[in-house]
DNA sequence: GTCTATACTACGATAGAC
DNA sequence: GTCTATCGTAGTATAGAC
């Protein structure tokens, strides 16, 4: 597919001749279908943003409705979105899709407002807010730093997966290696969300 | 410099010919000196790990010292250590280099054990040695993971810098937000390392 | 040692056959 | 609609002048 190949070379690197090779028809076809290598690549992305959507969208809705105001269904709330975002991001095929993301983080184009404006960026809203109601706090902008170092510690193992890989003596990421990350990850949140709160209280 | 041009387009992207107009000489003398693209591209990659060396040692031989193994004194060179690192992936002039380093973490080659060989691999160890310590237990594997939690923190604001920025409102990396997250992560670390000390003394 | 000129390959886009 | 053929451009590498 094509979000493989622009996913693995990125836009400039990849070409349309090996896409097209690989969907098994003809170039031209491309630009009939698509307007061109720019035209197919957005068409990749809003491929991207649309799956993602699907995937992460039950878990979203779920989170709203369970989400009631009380900092512990609020917190659940949270364990779920990041355990299925972990889920969704080390899942085998979601290779090509997360290099891809992650290209676009690194030098945004339009490909990126497309996947960002859609179910990305509600996700992380949606964090946001629980993580308000998980701290009891209202300080809405240390929720947001507060939710990129929580998405920090899952992307990590995408973003700098070699490094991650050494360092933890292993040679890939198996369902084993995640399932470890995400009690990690929801222990980490946990004791932070606990630490805040404590905080919060004491000085009265 | 060829990392700019290396780190924008990666290897498959960038052109000898751009390369050598931007250092100001022919195209052939890449060739000449470097044997090919792909020498200049590992020169660009020994370049990179001699200047993180240059900029995590310090830190690194510090830490060495100054934890004399009690948790205190490990946990204050788990906090200089994540702060230098920190100050040095957020630098302005290192977008290139940082960028260069993650593409390497997508497809790792020959590049990427150069600069992991180097003063990374040795920081990412430190840190562990450091994490072990601080969390009171010698748990290796546990320590590993945190330690990617951590690193993954910072990393975030460089791997997912567009998402980042976007869900905090602001449009740059400036230096107050570097210190916002120098501050986030500390704090972050502290309620992690203490909540493994508490769990870990309450069983008894 | 460094530059100029050139050979060779691969790219994206388009025109035209079917 | 889809494929084949072709054009113009840009890439790396190399040979040879200086």
């Amino acid at each position: 597919m094509a979000i493989r190949e622009f996913g693995l070379k990125g836009l400039e690197g990849a070409s349309t001749r090996s896409i097209a090779a690989a969907a098994g028809t003809a170039m031209s076809a491309i630009t009939y279908h698509f307007g061109g290598k720019e035209g197919l690549y957005l068409a990749a992305a809003d491929h991207i943003a649309a799956q993602l959507g699907e995937d992460m969208g039950p878990a979203l809705d779920q989170s709203a409705t369970l989400a009631g105001g009380d900092t512990a269904s609020a917190r659940a709330a949270i364990h779920a979105i990041l355990g299925r975002f972990a889920d969704k991001l080390m899942q085998a095929d979601s290779e090509s899709k997360s290099l891809f993301i992650i290209r676009e983080q690194m030098h945004p184009t339009e490909a990126f407002d497309r996947i960002y404006g859609g179910m990305m960026g509600q996700m992380l809203e949606t964090l946001v807010q629980l993580v308000c109601i998980a701290s009891g706090d209202a300080d809405e902008a240390r929720a947001r730093l507060l939710t990129v170092t929580f998405i920090g510690q899952i992307v990590v193992l995408r973003a700098s997966r070699a490094s991650s890989l050494r360092l933890m003596r292993r040679d890939a990421v198996d369902a084993a290696l995640v399932d470890d990350l995400k009690a990690r990850v929801a222990a980490n949140v946990d004791a932070i969300l606990d630490s805040l709160i404590a905080t919060r209280q004491e000085p009265r």
